[in-house]
DNA sequence: TATTTAACCTGGACGC
DNA sequence: TGCGTCCAGGTTAAAT
């Protein structure tokens, strides 16, 4: 699943890619990749045509393309299983390609791929970021927070502010209107590195408990981007179609059943916010019942 | 206001 | 072989 690794990566391949290439055409052939885009896919067509794609940016898991001498962007988000992809014009189309943008040059196409449709693009305007107004991000994403490879992100804000929630450690950490770019896969192997559990509540954590998870987040996202991302399947590819490799590094996430690397404990999985969490159950200790949240004390309770 | 839940969606895996 | 069910999870509107 694409999380900032993964989003990083397609990114480079954009930037590489289709920065600096003048849009010719637009074709959208699945309506819902550009439900997000509320003038409709006429008017994503009709506007992109003749504009330059500037450069390639990233905000956590949204990606966008910035256009050269006005105030908008092409954004893209992957949902799940969505793939932008550069490919010569006379490759066959993919089985679920949904919008495929031609350029002047007559090279290699654009191509947004999306199996479970959870993904989309839209053009939008650029508006100030609140912490930083110099800096523009697209108006459907500022209240997306910086991400924790940001070179402006404010750990002591972020920490003040996971502290004060009233919510378990892990769904903090997929808030991404708290801290951007860490989704399922990152988040189990980030609380696994920093031996918590991810039902403990985030208001019970000293600011040291933050900094070192802070820097698992770090340690984790770094070394799953030097692996091109995790890849289980065909559904996270770069923009050559090319799978990652961090999956081969996993410690907690999807090894259910198998020896915790550090305690030799079988890994156990739980269902928490309608997904699976992995965990060992020696090394990240269980919250007691008293040091739960309310609501989830209540769900718990025969 | 803060927090939690449910819906969206498709195809692979699995059991019968 | 074919059918039905479950599962994967990022985002956001709606509910609590």
């Amino acid at each position: 699943m694409p999380e900032l690794p993964e989003v990083e990566t397609v990114r480079d391949g954009l930037a590489r890619w289709v920065a600096g290439r003048t849009v010719a055409r637009v074709e959208v052939t699945h309506a819902r990749a550009v439900r997000r885009h509320l003038a409709g896919a006429q008017d994503l067509a009709a506007r992109l045509t003749g504009a330059t794609l500037a450069s390639a940016e990233r905000r956590g898991k949204y990606l966008w393309l910035p256009l050269a001498g006005r105030a908008e962007a092409l954004v893209a988000h992957l949902g799940m299983s969505g793939q932008l992809l550069v490919q010569p014009p006379e490759s066959a189309d993919e089985k679920h390609l949904h919008v495929r943008i031609g350029f002047t040059d007559g090279g290699r196409e654009l191509r947004f791929v999306d199996q479970r449709t959870f993904g989309g693009v839209l053009l939008d305007v650029l508006a100030p970021t609140v912490d930083h107004p110099e800096q523009q991000v697209p108006a459907q994403i500022v209240h997306i927070a910086r991400d924790p490879v940001d070179p402006l992100f404010d750990e002591a804000e972020f920490s003040r502010r996971l502290r004060r929630r009233d919510s378990a450690i892990k769904r903090a950490l997929l808030d991404q209107s708290l801290v951007s770019g860490i989704g399922n896969i990152y988040a189990d192997e980030s609380l696994w590195r920093a031996r918590l559990h991810g039902e403990r509540p985030a208001r019970g954590l000293t600011r040291r408990q933050v900094e070192d998870l802070l820097g698992h987040v770090r340690d984790v996202l770094g070394a799953a981007l030097r692996a091109g991302g995790t890849s289980f399947d065909a559904l996270y590819v770069n923009v050559n179609g090319q799978s990652g490799y961090f999956d081969r590094s996993l410690s907690a996430y999807g090894r259910e059943g198998e020896p915790c690397p550090r305690c030799g404990t079988a890994i156990a999985r739980n269902s928490f916010m309608n997904r699976s969490s992995f965990f060992c159950p020696s090394c990240q200790r269980p919250p007691r019942r008293a040091a739960l949240s309310s609501p989830r004390r209540a769900a718990l309770s025969p």
